[in-house]
DNA sequence: GGTATAAAATACCGAATGGTATAAAAATGG
DNA sequence: CCATTTTTATACCATTCGGTATTTTATACC
């Protein structure tokens, strides 16, 4: 049995529908794997769920992180995030670390552990390239670095949430470039 | 059997967890009051959770409404509206309305048909109270109304889900007021 | 080819779900 | 006080869930 192909299955399966909604069996069904197998692979559903959250992670929030980390100013790397979260085709059911940080109640302890690790790493990030661009003087205006922080992480997630609701996508740019005006005026 | 009793029980559980968390058996056990009763009463989860919804809408989303049609000044009733989302204390354990639209794909046929005409409602409150902005010359800048509405109302709905979260009121507060600080502004 | 071993598939378990049939109890009418 | 009807409470049903014991199949070794 090809485990990769399970976390494969299992991440896209997860990432389309919600990990509320997928259940071991119906994985199990979809990848053509036995549950005894897949139990011996990952433990339990928790298991199952935190290796395709970390499979995510390092597969679509490492490009966030590398547009937050690519040096460029302010006004391009919003740009950037804006493409990322409007008009990347991956993004077109949403973004399955957002989808489990919604239910966070839902989920066992590994993956909700993960899941505010994760959080805290993208508030750092966000944090991070704020002060970078204050420190430049590219960033004026009086908001604090946290707070911006903060804003800009709730506006991206908004707007990918607002992509796996089906809402035009035209549209859900036009609010986002609105949010964020305000981080680059006076 | 008092039916209004049960409701109240049962718009309460689901508001303050999720619609999705909670059992008929639980409502049952919460109200002292025995299944086959609440059927004959409600005929499915799917009255139930349609019936608390309305008796919320009728309670709470109310407030939403008259605040957008008293006939006061842009700023005023965005503040108006801040302080419900930010300070209301009926709103600390979030909004029902919002849980349920947020997972609208589990809920019955009857409650979704009434998520989405609420929604629709919602949307155009908003849209009727900014286009009466506009025309009295208290709004300016180019955003379109419907435009203005849908940011508006999904501004609201991300403060509200957060308090839900149990983020600090004192910062969902500056991050709404610098989100809707654009309407406000030329 | 026969046997030991590892893997996988089926079948199962207990708990919980929405929903209902049946039995008990209470209220009503005479 | 008895009989009828309505309401309530218990028990049950089918299905699904996560998780596992058991049996069957395939592989490896000699």
């Amino acid at each position: 049995m090809d485990a990769e192909a399970v976390l494969e299955v299992a991440m896209s399966a997860y990432w389309q529908r919600d990990p509320a909604d997928v259940s071991v069996n119906a994985i199990c069904q979809m990848a053509g794997v036995s549950k005894p197998s897949l139990y011996r692979e990952f433990g339990s559903e928790d298991g199952l769920t935190r290796a395709a959250l970390d499979r995510y992670a390092g597969r679509v929030l490492s490009d966030v992180f590398a547009i937050l980390q690519g040096g460029k100013d302010l006004r391009a790397t919003l740009d950037a995030l804006v493409d990322f979260a409007c008009a990347d085709p991956r993004m077109e059911t949403g973004c399955l670390f957002y989808k489990m940080r919604a239910g966070k109640h839902r989920l066992g302890p590994e993956t909700r552990a993960r899941v505010e690790e994760i959080d805290a790493a993208a508030h750092a990030a966000y944090a991070a390239f704020l002060q970078s661009r204050r420190d430049a003087g590219d960033w004026p205006g009086a908001l604090s670095v946290e707070e911006g922080a903060t804003y800009l992480g709730e506006q991206i997630a908004l707007a990918i949430t607002q992509r796996a609701s089906g809402v035009d996508p035209a549209r859900i740019r036009a609010m986002l470039e609105l949010a964020l005006s305000v981080l680059s005026r006076p």
